[in-house]
This record gives C-alpha cells, structure tokens and sequence, in this order.
DNA sequence: CCAAAAGTGTTCGAACTACACCCATGT
DNA sequence: ACATGGGTGTAGTTCGAACACTTTTGG
C-alpha cells in the first residue's frame, strides 16, 4: 500500500464519455441511448461509465467500448476533460470524452436492445444531458482535422467500400461537396487503395468498384516521409 | 444539497498540471520547478496542483498559471487528460494538462524565486517526474498545428517584436529552418500586422523594425473567411 | 430506351519553393 | 573598412479548383 500522501485533498467521481460514431448513407451517426438510472433517467445521453479503481481512464473508456458495441479494439481517441462544476446534475463528476469511429454494418442489433441504444443522425440531434451536446460538437471539430491528415475515415466504412462511399463520408465530415474528379485524382496518387474486381450494385445498376484500404502500403510509404491529405 | 446519487463509485484525486511555454534567443523554454512535498520532494516537475471543491479544472488551470506567473488571463488551452493507474507514485492521481503560451520578459524574477522556478530549454530538459515528459511531447505537438493555423505564437513575444524575432519563434515550433523572404512574403500578404518606426538594435546594428500584431484586424479578416496560415 | 449513378482529363490560376545580392550601421 | 544581421524580387514548379461528357445497365 501507498502512504497517503494527499489526505488533505479533495477526491471526484471521474466518469468516461464515449462518441460512437458510425456513417450510413451520406450521413454520419452517433450512438446514443436512454439514460438508466437518476437523475435524469430516461433522457438521451452518450454511453458512459465511471472510472473504477485500478483502471486507467483509458481502460474505463475501452471497457465501455467494448460493452456498448461487442467489439474490442476499437479506433479511439481522447477528446478532452469536461469539468465544470454543476456539469452533471446529481453530484460533482469529472469526465474525461472519448471518440470511437466503427463500422455500423457490422453491428448487431441485440446490442442495440439490450443498452436502448439507438444511432441518431448528428443533423437531427435531440437535447441530450448535460455537456453531452459539447462533447459532439468538439469531437466533430477533431475529426474534421484528423480525418484531413489521418487515414482514419476508413474506420467508419466496411472492409470492402466504393470510392463514392468515402467521397460522401468525407462530405459528411468535412460537410461541404467535393468534387468528383478531383477526389479521385488525389486518392490515386497516395497509392494506398487496392481495387478489387467485384462491383456494388446496391447504389446504380452500372455498380461500382469496390475498394480496401492497403494498410501495409500505407505504412510503408509513412516511413518514406509520406502524408496523408484529403 | 444534491442527493448521492453515485454512492457506490470510488473517487479520485483530480490534478492539473501546466506546460508553460516561453520563447528567447531561438529557443522553446518551459517552466519547471522543484517539487516541494513527497513524493519526490525536490525533482524537477511542471507546475501544478489540484483541483479542489466547487473549482471546475478549468478555473484550477487558471489559478495555478496566475500563481506561477503573477499574470491572469493568460491564453490556456486543454491538453488532456492523463489517467495512468500508476503515473503518480504518491496515491492515484488523475491530471489534467493544460499548456499556456507566455511573455517571458514580462517576468519577473521575483516569482521565479519564490516557487524555485526555472526557465528550461525544451532541448535541454532534465528527467521530470510521472508523465510530465509526455505531457510537454504532447503539448509540442499541439502547438505545431494550433500555430500553423491560428495566430497563438504572438503569446510568446512582446508586445513589440521583430520580424526575424517571430520567424526564429516559428523555426522553434516546428523545429525546421524557413526561408527568410517567403516567410516575409506570407506575413505581408495576410497583412495583420503593423510595422512601428521603431528599430530594435539589440541584435544588429542596422536594427530591425518593430510591429505589432493588430487583433481588431485579424477578427475583422477572420469573419471575411480569412484562414492564417504559416 | 431511358433514368441514374459511375467513371474519366484538361486547363487555369494561385501558392509554394528556391535562390543571391544590397543595405545600414556600430566598432 | 568591414563584419553582422536586415531587408528585398523573380522565375519555375507544383498543387488545387473548376469544369462536361461518356459509360453501364436494370427496369
């Protein structure tokens, strides 16, 4: 056992926030669902969980991620540490945000049932508890600049995608319309997307190609002084 | 009162702790002290404290800065939040570390003292305690892209600076060298600064220009759709 | 045969890079 | 007079933006 070394101080709850985020159909969706214990049972919120002893905050947000979604090893990344004091309405609780970027067509809806979660479209947010409203709003802004110089939108799609379907998911995040040709140009000079020879036909009746992306070629070219940017 | 709501959670000590940047000479410092209680009473450590009852971190971020500094309102910013089960040898601790960007020849050396505080090259750094490393490598990595995109460098210089001056300061941010008549071109084109009639000759004996950096024309620009960008 | 989405190149202007010499002045 | 840092312009290249038509095929 440690001394205790900071009796004199004052301790808080510190609670994890997650952002799930998921993307379908030209739009972007978050996973919320119906908060279930006081106060505020009931009200739309973010899944979250309080941080427990002998677990990182790290680890507090994965386990999270992992209850919520069935998956492990999830891309995630820390948003920030939301601490105003009357942020929570039950008693004074520090937490700490998180933002997860999954793929939705993998997710099964008994998880969904079995939390009352429910993916909402960002564009038609309802009032959520708390900050939860800021911790959207700054996750979005993160990931306008991080998807820009980070290949981390192709968390958001299937393994096989069509290049129409990363060019709305990057309209999505960037919101605002990109022209075709030139996203196109751009992605085939970065030489990290393998073409595949099947075809989706769920969008047009012409199809189009699918695609993945090379993770090794990526990496590859990242040592070779490389940058991402779309 | 509120009621107890989260009776069966376990608590934390919430910390904060502040990088506080400085710039002379071509060189990046950051303040450090002497830590003054156990553990590790006397290793070098960045400034901070704890958050303490009815005092959101932010507001803790803040206190601690105006202490070490003598100066309020200083430009702060979030870094995150670090939650490692053992990064503090004491008891845990969860921190959260926030970066400030400061005049170092508005200091004085009175303050200094009384906190055994001490201005350290960022090339120069000694061991610190826990984590604080990572929260400086951290840091630096912010201010790269926060100073390439939003004119937050001008924090670091007085009032009055000179143009080799701000291009040494981005040098040091981005740990490169820049040519001096591109630099001067962008800087002209943005046309957010003011050129003084005064010469520093501290450095030369031509002497260089004064400016300052004009923040009513900056806004202005800003709300055009003007981006900065250096 | 037609509607609807997929796919494909070129041109123009802006922005970035590289580069070398004169200026002012204190000693 | 000279050493030291301050200041200035141009040419070449690259990169991003704008833009319209053909292809495929299910219905």
């Amino acid at each position: 056992m440690s001394a205790a070394f900071y009796q004199n101080e004052v301790q808080f709850y510190v609670a994890v926030d997650c952002i799930i985020l998921g993307f379908n159909k030209n739009e972007l969706y978050v996973l919320l669902y119906k908060r279930k214990f006081e106060p505020l049972k009931g009200k739309w919120s973010l899944m979250g969980g309080f941080v427990k002893a002998g677990e990182s905050i790290n680890e507090a947000a994965s386990r999270v991620l992992t209850e919520c979604t069935g998956i492990n090893e999830l891309f995630m990344e820390q948003v920030g540490a939301y601490g105003d004091v009357t942020r929570d309405l039950g008693e004074r609780v520090i937490s700490v945000a998180y933002y997860s970027l999954v793929n939705m067509s993998e997710f099964q809806s008994k998880i969904l049932k079995e939390h009352n979660a429910v993916w909402t479209k960002i564009s038609e947010l309802p009032t959520l508890i708390f900050d939860h409203e800021q911790m959207i709003k700054d996750t979005l802004s993160i990931l306008k600049k991080k998807a820009a110089t980070r290949p981390v939108g192709f968390n958001l799609l299937p393994e096989k995608f069509t290049l129409p379907q990363l060019q709305s998911l990057y309209e999505a995040i960037y919101q605002t319309s990109l022209d075709k040709r030139n996203f196109r140009k751009k992605l085939n000079s970065m030489d990290i997307l393998e073409k595949l020879d099947e075809k989706d036909k769920k969008n047009s009746k012409r199809g189009a190609f699918f695609y993945t992306f090379n993770k090794e070629k990526y990496d590859k070219l990242l040592e070779d002084g490389f940058y991402f940017s779309l």
